[in-house]
DNA sequence: CGACAAGCCTGGTAGC
DNA sequence: TGCTACCAGGCTTGTC
């Protein structure tokens, strides 16, 4: 699932529930999804501390680690969560991380395939900066004539464009489809070659998507009946024309669309 | 059994 | 020539 709204919500769980608590004891069973780490110097890099705060870029969340021990990086990539647990609650399975606060109480770190990573980085910008991430929509302000000025010179599909994390943070396949479902824009359509009211339409439909994502728990059966997300799969029917919905291969992933009332090209 | 799935990264090529 | 853009393929492992 992980894309900017799942990842906020797991950003919102380890805010209200996980901050100002020491870590007793670290638990990684491997060091599989440790990037630059290894599993024991993780232990000795998060043992003892306080998380202190949270922050999120796109699909990156970090948090602060108290007395300026820098900062924990999680990335889901296609199946990570993140849970918080009392004391007598069940282990996930698939888990890679467990951190055991004082009080009993512990984060669980858990991911079904191995391509999520987990790190500890000292400076939050410079990691941005390094992996070439664009700006998040949510975080930062980012302005119509700027989304407008970053499709510029691209000539492949809107989608392929919307899901590259260099000229936005933080959507992936489900998102991008769901927003181009809302402005009724085809998904192949060239990025370059958007009328500026088209591109004015996405901007708006990037928040709201967003927005409505993050308020529904990033949980497709609590979307808005309108919604794409919750007919998106095999024989699924669009919301709108109750036309079944067709899937193409773009950008490397399956889009689905309707195309009916998304037969717009620019 | 193969195809496919929400992630990212890399390497080769095409094109300006 | 040198840069960017683009795409295919790989990684992983569970499900259909």
């Amino acid at each position: 699932m992980p894309e900017l709204p799942d990842v906020e919500v797991f950003r919102r769980r380890i805010a209200r529930n996980a901050l100002h608590r020491r870590i007793q004891a670290v638990h990684a069973p491997d060091d599989l999804l440790l990037e630059d780490i290894s599993a024991s110097a993780l232990k000795r890099r998060l043992g003892g501390h306080t998380l202190e705060s949270t922050d999120r870029h796109g699909k990156y969340l970090f948090v602060e680690l108290g007395d300026h021990a820098g900062w924990l990086l999680l990335h889901f990539g296609m199946t990570g969560d993140v849970e918080i647990l009392d004391e007598d609650d069940e282990e996930p399975t698939y888990l890679k991380l467990r951190l055991d606060f004082e009080d009993r109480g512990r984060l669980a770190y858990s991911d079904r395939r191995r391509l999520g990573k987990i790190g500890v980085v000292d400076d939050v910008q410079a990691y941005i900066e390094e992996h070439r991430l664009g700006p998040d929509p949510l975080e930062d302000d980012v302005k119509p004539d700027e989304l407008r000025e970053r499709l510029r010179g691209r000539r492949t599909s809107i989608k392929a464009v919307l899901m590259d994390q260099s000229v936005l943070a933080g959507l992936g396949n489900i998102y991008t489809d769901e927003i181009l479902f809302q402005v009724g824009l085809h998904p192949g359509a060239p990025a370059d070659g958007l009328r500026e009211e088209t591109v004015r339409e996405i901007h708006r439909a990037i928040r709201r998507v967003v927005d409505t994502a993050i308020k529904a728990g990033a949980d497709p059966e609590k979307m808005p009946e309108g919604f794409l997300l919750p007919h998106r799969g095999k024989g699924g029917e669009c919301p709108r024309c109750g036309r079944e919905l067709r899937k193409e291969t773009m950008g490397g992933r399956s889009a689905y669309f309707c195309p009916h009332d998304q037969s717009r090209k620019s």
